[in-house]
DNA sequence: GTGTAAACTTTACACTGTAAACCTGCCGAT
DNA sequence: ATCGGCAGGTTTACAGTGTAAAGTTTACAC
């Protein structure tokens, strides 16, 4: 069929669009092929497997956060408030896109090939950022690891989104 | 064919031993029924659906989390230390019992039906166990809410195993 | 014009959960 | 003794999944 243009890129939104408005399970070759109007296996032509373009998602979604991350973080103010509004622009995103989270930290490999290690600069960035604000916030404490504080922090945060979004706590 | 006995017991056993040898993806139907040699559709005369054999291991593996954090808490000694033990016995279970911890924690209500509240008794306790010892260890501090202190504790634990789980951070 | 490479389709395989219909042996009532 | 019904099982079938393999079309280079 002619896609006059990008198919991958019509498949990318396809895909996006059902993981919106469906959730991850229903993102299938076949639903996406069907509304981007080619067949399943062409899909195979732009990506390697459904994993290869759940990936791709991913990274859309790592850099949708950061967006957000940074424009909370741009408010001026002092470091501690901006880190507050790092937290709930953090905790917004996952409770505002609870599939694009899901994606994100909730996959599992056992479900999902590894998110290649070499696509992590996407995802790091983000916890980078949080550890720069956070070292802001708290300089000064002796012996205080930014990073190590900010996986601390992003762990706590993860926590209370997941449980949330399992519906295993209110 | 004459499973001398309790077929809906030996569909349990043979679903638990995939999931945890194989993990929550590999225990399908046929798996079960092949192994435990009856066929797929008998095993829909002992349980409504899939999700319902999940739930009835998630009840188990609810059992067998309790029984780790009663042995951890009934250590003597000061409430702090059993208060530690404790948050050491959950992060070991999860660490030692992935696929438990998944299907127990991790599911969310897109991928299977939401865990039945009336069965949520027993995922219930385990929390108002931690709250309980979690109380006697911080008793006395002012306006201090154990149901809630708890649960932000286990957000916490939950936040590191889940990223653990999923790869996410090291 | 011929060769070649890319994009796409057709077909097929081995799975998945589960609904519907059927069979079979047992138990209690007539 | 025979019938009814029922619990526990099987067979068959359907609609869906990811994806491998082979065939087809299109476009462009020499």
């Amino acid at each position: 069929m002619a896609r006059n243009g990008d198919l991958r890129r019509a498949i990318l939104d396809e895909s996006r669009r059902l993981l919106l408005e469906q959730g991850y399970g229903h993102v299938s070759m076949r639903k996406v092929a069907a509304a981007v109007g080619c067949t399943a296996t062409s899909i195979y032509l732009h990506f390697d497997s459904k994993d290869a373009l759940i990936h791709a998602l991913i990274e859309e979604g790592m850099d949708l956060l950061y967006a957000d991350l940074e424009k909370a973080a741009a408010t001026d103010g002092p470091a501690e408030v901006r880190y507050e509004a790092l937290c709930r622009a953090f905790l917004d995103f996952g409770l505002g896109n609870p599939e694009y989270y899901e994606i994100m930290f909730q996959l599992t490999p056992r479900e999902m090939q590894r998110y290649p290690s070499e696509k992590y600069r996407r995802a790091r960035r983000n916890l980078e950022f949080f550890a720069s604000v956070m070292a802001e916030a708290r300089a000064g404490e002796p012996g205080f690891d930014p990073l190590l504080a900010s996986t601390v922090l992003w762990s706590q945060l993860h926590g209370a989104l997941s449980l949330l979004h399992a519906r295993r706590v209110d």
